[in-house]
RNA sequence: CGGGGCGUGGCGCAGUCUGGUAGCGCACCUGCUUUGGGAGCAGGGGGCCGCUGGUUCAAAUCCAGCCGCCCCGACCA
């Protein structure tokens, strides 16, 4: 992709609003732009990174059995009333009248919706056990946004859902969840540590929220240090065996949130503490058959019997998740994307667009580099070095390839890790298996 | 919602107290010079001063109402 035919508006400045360094981050390097309090427009640039998180969470989802759907981000407020949470929610619920007058809302969340499609379909035991998921724009009308995408109104979230026939069932699929989630956030080059977590409005009584450590988060965490060790890939994991072990390995490891942390009581104190911010960018919950009872779900079972299903429901801000990566990744020039969620591979800055012998060994390297499947940004402005180096460093893709006069004579290019800064001369050929070699 | 603050070209701001017809830096356009870490000079374009009403010969400036946004608090992916 050549710069020149791009659309990424850079600002030097930061706008006045941007209080924390993601949202600052964002608006600098044109990922996104404010629409209102809390509400967002994508970019070009954001919008390639809110798809490759989106690729990953799918993925691991689909990995683990669940099934992409895709449901309304409008729901009828009678569907809302038949579980009570039409006037239980509050004011956080964005109501809406359509034209004849029915009362609507934008969905903030969809247990009743995904309740609904498996009362209507599912009649038989053999059809459990079931999860589906879908990633949808939800709406919150909180209180007060803030921080950019971090904590909007509205934001792109996964919310799978998971439909068992009993409570040990139900358990393993709230434990397969569990392993995807950390999965999913170490493929993002996070490490995310599970919080024993109060199941909230949701209701249910086995809960935990994921929590990323970034020294902006908004929450303190405190916790066993022996959780940094874990396997958090959880390498070789098999979604059919028993994953008990594998949970409790992970939950048996002290870990509280600030106000849930007594010094008294907790199980690790002084070095092997540890304390730090973190961002919560996942919720898991077993509700068991809440909403399966409000609304009338239930099976068939072998002896005739109706059962109710025992849900789950399990989210994922996608949208969070950019911001959130950006307050773990980042220096003072700008943002350091991990591999797997940048929204280019690589970026080429040619140091002297017009110059024959530089142009055509940047274009050489874009076509290189998309041959070998990454994708790329080159940037072909007329600018001085400075600039570009800077909107490089800033937009922080992975790899950048620096051709300038110095290389070009010797057919050599210099290429760039914006992690650690470190600069290697070698020829076009040798460059593209090393940025090959860091992909996962 | 309670408390605090702000709204002036795309961005960052000054001007408001003490009314007199809008300015600075960056960005943008043209030209020349420059060219490995946010260039220099010259010229140029762009503003319903958040909106509505009021006071006044005259309002960005004073008054009233409204709207929007940000920050601190209680809530959340």
């Amino acid at each position: 992709m050549r710069l020149t035919r791009y659309f990424l508006p850079t600002l030097k400045e930061t706008p006045a609003e941007a209080q924390i360094a993601s949202h600052r981050l964002m608006l600098r390097a044109g990922m996104v732009r404010q629409a209102g309090a809390g509400i967002y427009s994508w970019l070009p640039l954001g919008f390639r990174v809110l798809k490759r998180i989106e690729t990953i969470v799918h993925e691991e989802m689909q990995r683990a059995g669940a099934h992409a759907v895709l449901m309304p981000t409008m729901q009828l407020a009678d569907l809302w009333r038949e579980s009570g949470r039409y006037d239980a929610y509050g004011p956080e619920m964005l109501r809406i009248r359509d034209r004849h007058g029915r009362d609507m809302l934008y969905g903030p969340t969809n247990e009743e919706q995904i309740t609904q499609i498996m009362r209507d379909d599912i009649q038989s035991y053999r059809d459990l056990p079931r999860n589906l998921y879908h990633i949808q724009w939800k709406f919150r009308d909180e209180i007060r946004p803030r921080f950019g995408v971090m904590r909007g109104r509205e934001f792109l979230m996964k919310d799978a859902y998971s439909f068992d026939l009993d409570f040990e069932s139900a358990r393993r699929s709230y434990n397969t969840m569990f392993v995807a989630y950390l999965r999913t956030y170490a493929r993002m080059g996070l490490r995310a540590i599970p919080l024993q977590a109060d199941s909230g409005p949701i209701g249910g009584d086995l809960s935990h929220e994921f929590v990323i450590l970034a020294a902006t988060g908004e929450t303190r965490v405190h916790a066993d240090r022996r959780l940094l060790d874990m396997d958090a890939a959880c390498s070789g994991i098999d979604y059919d065996g028993d994953l008990e072990p594998v949970v409790r390995a992970w939950t048996s490891l002290y870990a509280a949130s600030d106000d849930k942390h007594d010094p008294e009581t907790a199980p690790v104190s002084g070095s092997d503490l540890l304390v730090a911010r973190g961002i919560e960018v996942g919720h898991i919950f077993y509700f068991g058959t809440k909403y399966s009872e409000a609304m009338g779900a239930s099976v068939a079972m072998p002896d005739g019997e109706r059962r109710l299903l025992h849900g789950g429901s399990y989210g994922i801000g996608v949208s969070r998740l950019a911001g959130a990566i950006i307050e773990a990744c980042h220096d003072d020039a700008g943002i350091i994307w991990p591999d797997s969620v940048a929204p280019f591979d690589a970026g080429i800055v040619n140091l002297k667009t017009g110059d024959p012998l530089c142009d055509s060994i940047a274009a050489a390297a874009e076509e290189r580099l998309h041959a070998a499947g990454l994708e790329v940004l080159h940037d072909d402005r007329d600018e001085r070095a400075g600039v570009k180096f800077s909107d490089m460093d800033l937009i922080g893709l992975p790899w950048q390839i620096i051709v300038g006069p110095r290389g070009a004579a010797s057919s050599r290019v210099e290429l760039k890790r914006r992690a650690d800064g470190q600069r290697l001369d070698l020829s076009l050929d040798d460059a593209v298996p090393c940025i090959l070699d860091s992909r996962t």
